[in-house]
DNA sequence: TAGAGCTATGGAAACGTTACCGGTAACGGT
DNA sequence: ACCGTTACCGGTAACGTTTCCATAGCTCTA
């Protein structure tokens, strides 16, 4: 452990103790000798000032915080560049913390805040609940970005930003246009688990399509993979499993590309091909959707858009230039080489 | 900002401050109920310790630090999920930061230090060169993962640990398989930027197995991506661009198995086949390897082993079990569908 | 019953900074 | 010769914790 502190500097320098931390923040008050004299021996120590000691006094850093549940989710690659270059535009410090699956993204916040003198934070990915009682114990402004309005139903919602596409309108365009495609048998990749999520939403609107028009959702056809984290072979086992069933089906929709792009390998494997055979459809336009082969029609969210308007949104929340919004933007179905009429 | 203070909860219940502080840290010398009083009115306040204070004082914080260069980079995922699961194993805290492409790892590492106490740091991808002078100055042990033992040459190998596989010895068994296959016009996507990374270790391997097998190097076939960061678009921009020139090749030996995904589709655009007109190998071992079409030849990285032994030798090397080691893994060719012998 | 040994508590000194408040010296202008 | 500036600098009080030490009230034991 690195013993020396600004004290022992001082020392060795000969001078006080503010000397040394007016030489350190570049004050004005201070002879450029003695500054020189002193940045000299701090180098030379190797002396780093003890940021907690720091933070413990300091007032003004400005610090903003994104929380991202699964960062290692290529899905929040784009929007991570955003906020990297928008925060340093602004001259802000930037704390990007990676949540990990055991923790609660409010409880690590709370945590920041104190550690650190956060101006804001953004939570990317993650819940889509949250207790209304904990939102409010942070003390700065918050918006969640690719997670839409109803967080916290008990909630004022403008106690909180949301920036997002509204994912079961999104979700129902894409199986409305399958279903305009001749599809009847379309079956669905969802996820699991019971916590309420903007994943339900999607299943919501694949229902609400099918019911649109006349379609008798099948139990059987609706699959919902493992575990929570979308990974390649979470796709591939479950539709798998939904081939070796023997349920028959001429689209899979699929609520990640992820998701799709194992689900295309299960069907290679299998021998069924896409689109002939199967069309398949992903959501988020992830790129990974372009490269696939054949190339993935999914349903894009503008993340950069997101991202973007996300932090515009949180600064000017900061400088209190406006209230806390719920901004949605569209999604765009793009279509790829996965889909096609059905015979 | 929550202004409530420790000294505020001690006032509310009519305790002293060091009750409070004792019934937070749950220390033994306490009365249950006056605990239970407390609290309570913990609770209700919504305080949080300050955690700036915390540190400043406490010694015993058990954390570790993993900065990972690039942590969008699905590569990692793997081996944070790891990571995630032997520190709290161990019950350690840990602080997992993604360094930013301005940033300076061992800058931040340094900042951390003094930040959390630290017990131990571990660096995942990154520039494969450091200051020595910036290294010794981090005064807790610190392991390197994926990145090869010659970090600083100019540094005592035994302040620092590395785990990760022999770059240069498992490029030259990729491009000697491809020999072996009738390859002679072997193209390579390497990345450009000077400075030293492992790159540079998979480049010269590439060189050393042409060499070896009388192959003389073709400068037009070594073509460097634009940016650090590898996606699937550089993969695809720099193969059209070899593409176009007219080169001929029969192989080409992407670094990464991204930037090969993306040559794969950028071949499949232009009429090439894979692997019939053209084979393709990839490097690292992702998951996308098995999932891409066809499937992809690369060189297996044993992400889940290094990362699991990078974690146990920082931890033996924190509680004075060992030294600094230099443990290097055989990487593994993964043969997929995407090579094949030469008519 | 005196002292020893607990248990539960409060007081206060750190921890390493920064920022405010003064103080000294030098210098120029009246 | 005096005063007002200016340029530097040092002392010290916070910041919010934790931890050591002291103490008060107990219960035991010899």
């Amino acid at each position: 452990m690195s013993e020396i502190t600004i004290v022992e500097i001082a020392r060795r320098c000969g001078v006080g103790v503010s000397t040394v931390s007016r030489a350190i923040n570049n004050h004005s008050d201070i002879n450029p000798e003695t500054k020189k004299r002193i940045m000299e021996v701090i180098r030379e120590t190797g002396y780093i000032p003890n940021n907690s000691a720091r933070n413990l006094k300091r007032t003004d850093a400005k610090c903003i915080a994104v929380l991202v549940r699964g960062i290692t989710n290529p899905f929040f690659a784009p929007m991570i560049e955003v906020v990297e270059k928008e925060v340093e535009e602004r001259k802000y410090a930037l704390v990007m913390r990676h949540v990990e699956s055991h923790e609660d993204e409010v409880d690590v916040a709370l945590e920041l805040e104190k550690e650190k003198r956060l101006r804001g934070i953004i939570f990317m990915g993650g819940a889509a609940k949250h207790s209304a009682e904990k939102i409010k114990q942070l003390s700065v402004p918050v918006v969640f970005a690719t997670i839409g309005s109803d967080i916290a139903d008990d909630l004022s919602r403008n106690e909180y930003s949301t920036v997002s596409v509204d994912d079961e309108k999104e979700s129902f365009k894409v199986v409305e246009y399958l279903i305009g495609l001749g599809h009847k048998k379309i079956a669905i990749l969802t996820e699991g688990s019971d916590t309420p999520s903007i994943v339900k939403l999607r299943l919501k609107g694949y229902l609400g399509a099918l019911e649109k028009h006349g379609i008798k959702p099948d139990e059987k056809l609706i699959r919902y993979v493992d575990r929570r984290i979308y990974t390649f072979s979470n796709g591939y086992d479950t539709t798998k499993a939904l081939i070796e069933s023997g349920e028959k089906f001429t689209a899979l929709y699929c609520i990640s590309d992820v998701l799709a792009v194992g689900a295309l390998r299960a069907l290679a494997d299998s021998g069924i091909k896409v689109p002939e055979d199967v069309s398949v459809v992903g959501y988020d336009g992830q790129e990974i959707a372009e490269y696939c082969v054949p190339r993935l029609t999914t349903l894009r969210q503008p993340m950069v858009d997101i991202s973007k308007e996300a932090m515009k949104l949180l600064f000017s929340i900061i400088d209190k230039e406006s209230g806390h919004k719920h901004i949605v933007f569209p999604g765009e179905l793009i279509i790829g080489e996965s889909t096609r009429k059905i015979k």
